[in-house]
RNA sequence: GUGGGUGUAGCUCAGUUGGUUAGAGCACCAGAUUGUGGCUCUGGGGGCCGGGGGUUCAAAUCCCCUCACUCACCCCA
């Protein structure tokens, strides 16, 4: 027997339909925002998210699903979705036309990791990508628009905010951490980091570091006077509209594009997978993958992540719905024939495919919850009637076949 | 990638110190009711006991390998 592969999961009609919802409220919400679809291949060169994920972060290290396709080039299966986008951006010359420009994305991530509840091989993420405001009510538009996402499907997340600094000022403070740290009771892991990505250290959960860390200079005493005053006016900006945050220095995302804010949204019902989603500003990046220098904010959502908190607002309504045919050999191609025209008009119609019994036909019918059955047997086509059921209350009254088809798309709870 | 736990019917799970045809509840199908669902009762179909190898007269049970899920680490969505 064929096993589906590892990390990766079949969606069966109820939970599919979970998921439509969560990409359409998504969609409906980044429409809202003034954010247009923006689809990019699943696989992409793999120079591509080396250069902009980053050489030095696990995702390119050790997560990435790549292969060679029969022209030799090397390819890879997109782990995440900025880096797509930034490209289209540039290749498109979408910086030439009128900034910000504003695009959004839904769809399936690859990373090769080990997997676990809420970890797959095969991921989904809707995310959106702002381009060219240095601005931080953009950053804060950005972090609203996640935020009111998690806010209507009635999720409780917890925002957590930081600023890493631009290139200078981040430089200035990996120096200083790098120096402190050197020589000092640090794990294995983060002695490697510390050269690579020293960063890094600062959410490593090794008590022994933890407690290095303690004293250990901290990026705002860095911050150079303009990003200290972009963070001010992107912590007042979330406070002016009443979105509440903490502030963790030692936010660190794995990504190495971004700069200046990083943020993530955060849960306690997840065991240790306690990111839903998480972004940040990402200003030398459209440079890096070779258009001019655009600033640049985004975020990223994980669907299945956020469909693991069981979100209240995708609880559905429990009404019956539709209507079944019963009837019965020999005259049942005749009573679908009659019936059929009521899926024109947009009746949520159902019969028996397998020669049932009357009985195991009501049966049906209650099963796939429909709110009426309309019986034609014999009997009933002698006397040109149709009897039709409420499958809520019991009763039963006639209708004329000839008057059928608008009598019973004019009801009540069929479409 | 490292370490731990768990794999028995569609689902949730029993299964004694190894012992003969592997069980229950729910679900499914049928009958009780030859034109009426939900409740009840009766019956029925379904299992290479995750897979492979080994020990043994005998393995769901013990040993090894492997696959999958899961928890923690790691990382993040």
């Amino acid at each position: 027997m064929y096993q589906i592969p590892r990390g990766t999961r079949d969606f069966l009609p109820e939970q599919a339909e979970r998921f439509r919802r969560l990409e359409e409220i998504a969609v409906a919400l980044a429409c809202q925002y003034g954010y247009g679809e923006l689809r990019t291949p699943i696989f992409e060169h793999s120079e591509l998210f080396a250069r902009s994920v980053g050489e030095s972060t696990d995702i390119v290290e050790k997560e990435m699903y790549t292969f060679q396709d029969r022209g030799e080039r090397s390819l890879t299966l997109r782990p995440e979705g900025t880096a797509g986008v930034v490209r289209a951006f540039v290749e498109n010359k979408l910086y030439g036309g009128s900034l910000p420009a504003k695009y959004y994305y839904f769809g399936p991530m690859f990373r090769y990791e080990k997997p676990q509840a809420g970890r797959y091989r095969q991921l989904w993420q809707f995310g959106v990508e702002l381009f060219g405001s240095e601005a931080p009510r953009a950053d804060v538009e950005v972090i609203a628009l996640g935020w009111q996402y998690f806010q209507e499907l009635g999720v409780k997340a917890n925002l957590v905010i930081n600023s890493i600094g631009c290139r200078q000022c981040r430089g200035e403070y990996k120096k200083a951490l790098v120096a402190y740290l050197t020589g000092r009771n640090i794990c294995e892991l983060c002695s490697n980091r510390l050269e690579r990505n020293p960063l890094r250290v600062l959410d490593c959960k090794e008590e022994s570091c933890q407690k290095e860390l303690e004293e250990a200079p901290r990026i705002s005493q860095y911050l150079c006077p303009q990003c200290q005053e972009h963070f001010q006016k992107v912590k007042a900006g979330l406070s002016d509209i009443s979105i509440p945050f903490t502030q963790d220095e030692r936010l660190v995302r794995g990504l190495d594009y971004y700069n200046r804010t990083t943020f993530e949204y955060k849960t306690n019902e997840l065991g240790s997978q306690d990111a839903l989603g998480g972004g940040g500003r990402y200003d030398d990046l459209v440079e890096l993958v070779g258009g001019p220098a655009v600033p640049a904010v985004g975020l990223a959502l994980g669907i299945d992540r956020t469909e693991l908190m069981d979100p209240p607002a995708l609880k559905k309504a429990p009404g019956r719905r539709g209507v079944w045919l019963v009837t019965m050999e020999p005259v049942s191609d005749q009573a679908i024939a009659l019936v059929h025209p009521l899926r024109q008009q947009g009746v949520h119609l159902g019969y028996d495919l397998a020669g049932r019994s009357f009985k195991a036909q009501f049966k049906q019918a209650d099963r796939n919850n429909c709110r009426w059955t309309l019986i034609i047997g014999p009997d009933d086509l002698a006397q040109g009637q149709a009897v039709l059921r409420d499958m809520d209350t019991g009763e039963q009254r006639q209708l004329a076949l000839e008057s059928l088809v608008e009598m019973v798309s004019n009801l009540e709870g069929v479409k």
